[in-house]
DNA sequence: AAAGATTGACTCATCAATCTTC
DNA sequence: GAAGATTGATGAGTCAATCTTT
């Protein structure tokens, strides 16, 4: 995903941006499915399901991983083969489904969480000094959170 | 993609990266196909043949593109069926195939093109004041290029 | 009828295997 | 045999339609 001719400093920082997401997030994969076995969509997955208490309906789970509802009810398909996650019937609303952490899908997080987090530094923040970090955390959040509403 | 636990001036730059990205790729491609009824990824194509002069082994497009060599042979079926770019075999090196923007992929691209840039203003620049946009450019060029290898 | 979740048809990506030319 | 490109099988995402519960 590249941009366009004209070369403003706007366009010359979305052209980096592009490419830093996209270098930067192929090696967090490859690096956390070749020493973990794990793909960084289904860590995201039990990053997200840990956070909220370990447990999130399938409509809340879509939300947070920027997926469609049928999207995610195949991705927990996946999820739920492999034994990282459990299915089950909400009891207030029984249209919905609950989606909770197994205690194997809590291991594999663990497991996989300090390979991702010395991907983070070695790849991303350790190009950046104090400063820079500060001003990105602010500034992309400021873009995140206009754009997202 | 989201990421992981400690809260570090890092994870949290990192975190927003990958929030910003989502939604403002989303947006710039929702807008493009809305208004000009071209996928982001054609686009993005298309500005690589014309930066490069109009013409592209598919070897190189490939890597402009990030994606697979096998992806980028469909995808020049798609663009090539909707008459946007021709293929040509190599002169010099028979093996090779030389694709080339036509008339029609450079109309399209022209059309696209305000649009696109308007986008990248107004979801993303807008959001970032100059010393910010110049810190970025710096710093993600320089995650960019020492991660790409 | 509307909300939550799922399924069907389709699009687009990848890896491995294959074909052609060097 | 290796390089460039393509094809086959498969994985994973989307929208539209469907099923169940409210």
């Amino acid at each position: 995903v590249a941009a366009a001719e004209a070369d403003s400093e706007g366009l010359r920082a979305w052209r980096a941006f592009l490419e830093a997401h996209a270098s930067v997030t192929r090696t967090l994969d490859r690096e956390l499915q070749e020493e973990r076995g794990l793909p960084l969509t289904w860590y995201d997955a039990l990053v997200q399901l840990e956070e909220a208490g370990g447990e999130l309906r399938m409509f809340t789970l879509a939300e947070r991983l920027l997926l469609s509802r049928s999207a995610t009810t195949r991705f927990a398909d996946r999820l739920e083969g492999a034994g990282l996650i459990e299915r089950r019937r909400c009891d207030g609303d029984r249209r919905g489904t609950e989606v909770s952490l197994t205690a194997a899908g809590r291991a594999a997080l663990h497991d996989a969480a300090p390979v991702h987090l010395r991907g983070i530094e070695e790849h991303f923040s350790r190009h950046l000094d104090p400063a820079e970090r500060r001003l990105l955390a602010a500034a992309l959040g400021r873009v995140a959170s206009v754009e997202r509403g």
